[in-house]
RNA sequence: UGCCUCAUGGUGUAACGGUAGCACAGCAGUCUCUGGAACUGCUUGUUUAGGUUCGAAUCCUAAUGAGGCAACCA
């Protein structure tokens, strides 16, 4: 029943939402049953930072055994649309979330919002307003210091009345007349200062169309929403907080309407919580500048597979698992911290470690060329699928007399601890045999074009006859069967850890020039026909994805999600 | 010259008046047909000043620092 019961009551280690939303289990408060929802705007992408907030939504419901509804928060139709929608929807799918039948929508809760303002307006809790809105700047004071009442703040419950009705029917232009509550132009939180419940608006909404002209404040709906969803726990981001009291001021009002929803005999009073929002490391999360990089053609698109949104990881090869462990693991709590995005790559890593599949891909080719190996003979070689995985079996890969290897895999003159191809030195081919460098061929200007050598006849496999231990194994594409992959090498798209960190410097004086790199790699046959989507360890450089986007069969695009961990890297820089 | 939050290693989080722990990152090593993975070890922390207490990261007060609040946005 009780999440924890199992461990005498203790709420050691829980974060405080789960503290808080146990005892308000333990204390009957929930009639039964755990709600929550995640309730976006459809007006744009969401991204790694609405993921955690729909990991915390969706996980505490399922955590407590309860719901968490979807709930597009469609007040403001003047940037909202069913492509948004559709979009947010099919992305929370994706990270493995359902709603089940709690699907819901603002747009949908307009009549009764607005028979809620009318009783308002009738137990003088809220007015028609004529100020102009230059005006109300003035009324409304600063934080620092009161507002003053509003000249129409007092006027009849019946005058307010006919004005709001006049309002609805379309008699007064955009921005002129708005509803208010009436509560406290001295309160000290600028919120509680007779804030705008309803503005005149004449913008279609994506579903409700010419409907109305009128729509309801984000502070007016919202509560009304978790009210009549039977919401029990409330949860958003930190910039909420100061909006809180005024929340429990309209689902106090609502109360008075005896509107609360009651289950199994309990009055549901819906209590909102506020959590620190993500911040990602050499990113941005700003829903404007994700826009502005869109729009600035700085990235392809809202599904560039540098972007922080969830269908640009999507596109990068992030996969749902990965993505939820990040989450879990980042915790939850009111400090608005800075997170490694070294913790996402991890988890990615650890994710893909286990299920994608080998391959071999030489992204910077040089020819090798074995001098004892016939020159029309082809083998083909039994390579593991996936080590971690036994079930994955094995595929063959054409093994003949020249083949590509890394250039970066061989070195004339070796620097210390360099376990790899360089003369003299034996190392293995991966799945192959045993390969001695014998001497390099340059050309005019020095650099090296092809290594030669010689291979162990008895180490078919890639392990000697004797048992001699091989300190190196490289990875190697046949070079008369290798097939050109375009490769997307994706980085960082900031070059610091906090592009917005720096007052004096626009964030995109931060743009890593060098984030995307397109190159043409040399790949084993078996990652011509790879299916879109799919995501490949390419053996010693990292995950790559076929993108969903441009990749065919036949014409395979691949992007890197991510490197391998690469020690020697550090080791070689070292030197 | 207001109100509301927040502050634990490099990063993120736990410890709820009684041994400051975990993960990532970093460093060193073992192992390995991926210099991957796995495994072992190490470095590094309670913002400051008072107070309460036998005992404070934890409670109180103040200071400092960070963030939020003055859309007819959400």
């Amino acid at each position: 029943m009780i999440a924890g019961d199992g461990d005498k009551g203790s709420d050691t280690g829980r974060h405080f939402l789960k503290q808080w939303i146990a005892e308000d289990v333990a204390a009957g408060r929930t009639g039964g049953t755990v709600v929550t929802r995640f309730p976006p705007e459809p007006n744009g992408y969401i991204h790694i930072g609405h993921a955690k907030a729909i990991c915390i939504d969706f996980g505490m419901a399922r955590e407590f055994g309860g719901r968490c509804n979807l709930r597009m928060d469609d007040t403001n139709p003047s940037k909202e649309s069913d492509e948004y929608a559709e979009s947010i929807k099919k992305d929370i799918r994706w990270l493995g979330f359902d709603w089940g039948e709690g699907f819901y929508s603002a747009a949908n809760l307009f009549e009764q919002m607005y028979e809620i303002a009318e009783r308002l307006i009738e137990g003088g809790h809220a007015y028609v307003c004529e100020l102009t809105q230059e005006q109300w700047k003035e009324y409304r004071g600063a934080p620092t210091s009161p507002g003053r009442e509003s000249p129409f703040r007092n006027r009849s419950a019946a005058e307010s009345l006919d004005l709001f009705r006049r309002m609805r029917a379309g008699e007064f232009a955009d921005g002129t007349l708005c509803l208010r509550a009436k509560i406290d132009m001295a309160s000290p939180n600028i919120h509680f200062r007779d804030p705008v419940l309803y503005r005149i608006m004449r913008v279609p909404h994506y579903h409700t169309g010419d409907k109305w002209c009128i729509y309801p404040m984000y502070d007016f709906a919202h509560p009304i929403e978790d009210a009549f969803e039977g919401v029990t726990h409330s949860m958003c981001t930190l910039e909420f907080e100061v909006h809180r009291p005024l929340y429990d001021w309209v689902v106090d009002r609502m109360d008075e309407m005896g509107l609360l929803v009651v289950r199994n005999g309990v009055k549901i009073r819906p209590q909102q919580r506020e959590f620190a929002r993500l911040n990602l490391s050499y990113t941005v999360m700003s829903k404007r500048k994700l826009l502005q990089l869109v729009e600035e053609r700085r990235v392809s698109g809202w599904d560039d597979p540098r972007m922080p949104t969830v269908c640009g990881l999507r596109r990068r090869g992030y996969t749902p698992e990965a993505i939820r462990d990040f989450c879990e693991r980042i915790g939850v709590s009111k400090y608005e911290s800075q997170t490694d995005v070294a913790l996402l790559e991890y988890c990615l890593r650890d994710d893909l470690n286990r299920r994608a599949l080998r391959r071999m891909a030489v992204l910077d080719p040089i020819k090798v060329v074995i001098d004892n190996w016939p020159a029309d003979k082809v083998e083909n070689v039994a390579a593991l699928n996936n080590p971690e995985d036994p079930d994955a079996g094995t595929r063959l890969v054409p093994f003949g007399r020249e083949l590509f290897i890394e250039r970066e895999d061989f070195m004339e003159v070796p620097s210390k601890k360099f376990f790899r191809v360089t003369p003299g030195q034996e190392v293995r081919l991966r799945a192959a045999c045993l390969f001695t460098c014998t001497h390099v061929v340059k050309d005019a200007e020095g650099r090296a074009v092809e290594v030669h050598g010689t291979y162990d006849p008895d180490s078919k496999g890639g392990n000697a006859a004797d048992g001699r231990k091989i300190k190196g194994t490289i990875h190697w594409v046949s070079a008369a069967h290798a097939v050109p992959l375009e490769v997307r090498l994706y980085d960082r798209l900031f070059t610091v850890p906090d592009p917005m960190g720096d007052d004096t410097k626009d964030f995109l004086e931060f743009l890593n020039e060098d984030s995307l790199r397109k190159i043409t790699a040399h790949a084993e046959p078996a990652l011509a026909e790879a299916a879109t989507g799919q995501i490949f360890q390419f053996e010693r450089v990292g995950y790559f994805c076929a993108d969903t986007v441009d990749s065919r069969p036949g014409a395979p695009v691949f992007n890197r999600t991510v490197t391998l961990k690469d020690s020697w890297a550090k080791v070689g820089n070292k030197q």
